[in-house]
DNA sequence: CGTAAGCCTTCCAACAGTGTGAAGGTCAAG
DNA sequence: CTTGACCTTCACACTGTTGGAAGGCTTACG
């Protein structure tokens, strides 16, 4: 199977897969008389693996240990749940962040009236953020990186 | 004042002053004999407006509407709450992504014994999807860029 | 057999937003 | 004058993905 193939098959781009080779996620793939890359479908397999493990928010490094714990027929289970546990945690904290700053937008704008008028508390609040936020001050030095 | 104390008095790092310069979302600054960037209270005044500005999770296009509008005396209010609520929006769109996936792989975790046993649900359904998750499939093509 | 479409290959660049570090100039205090 | 703390620019890293260009391969059709 070429990649073109596979990426239909596994709903990761061709260019991702060659990506992930790359970077060593997953194994470099044989190669026909002509250089093209040869996949099975145990790859294939394995490449939808990874689409669903990214389509849940794991970033590369977490989807590398899914995979070898996957690969690992003498795994405990209790390491896979711990894995899925801290990326959870790690979800409701970008969750918790990104609802902080929404709800103290939300309540500025409310404020908001709206008009032809240029007096505005949402820039007011940008300008010198009044020290009590209504709801929990979003104005922090919150970082997250891409999923 | 130096870019240093610019930094410090702003909040903004010296890296990330020079940054916005250089991508034009704040004007160049002025230079004094030795070529040191030169910056006035209303220079800090700006950059604290746009770390809280990031802080609320605007990216820097963003920012730079945002910038805009507070700059335009003759600004109607309605332009800002209209961005601040397309911005809202947004954030709530990625809350529902993000607990979309935390939900589902929490119900995995939940079915999952975490013992030395390898057979885990987590694993299953990533090699696997089952038809229909308990909570809304978080797997889809969702995709979100950096705040 | 020739050729054109549609694959494949590699390499290079871009995006957001921030950080790191190097090589060198400058300023202030001792 | 030296030392240390600053400033300058430049280049590169990160994450994950996409885009393109230049060239080779395959396949199907005439």
């Amino acid at each position: 199977m070429n990649i073109g193939a596979a990426a239909k098959a596994s709903g990761v781009s061709a260019k991702m897969i060659r990506y992930y080779e790359e970077i060593g996620l997953i194994p470099q793939a044989g190669r026909s008389d002509a250089g093209y890359r040869i996949y099975s479908e145990q790859d294939v397999h394995m490449l939808r693996f990874i689409r669903r493990a990214r389509d849940l928010g794991f970033a590369v490094e977490g989807i590398h240990e899914l995979l070898g714990l996957w690969r690992d027929q003498s795994r405990r289970s209790a390491d896979v749940k711990r894995l899925a546990l801290a990326h959870v945690a790690d979800l409701r904290r970008r969750i918790a962040e990104l609802e902080d700053m929404a709800s103290t937008l939300e309540t500025l704008a409310e404020a908001c009236h709206g008009n032809t008028r240029p007096d505005c508390p949402i820039l007011s609040e940008l300008e010198a953020p009044s020290g009590t936020g209504a709801h929990g001050r979003a104005v922090s030095k919150a970082r997250f990186g891409p999923v």
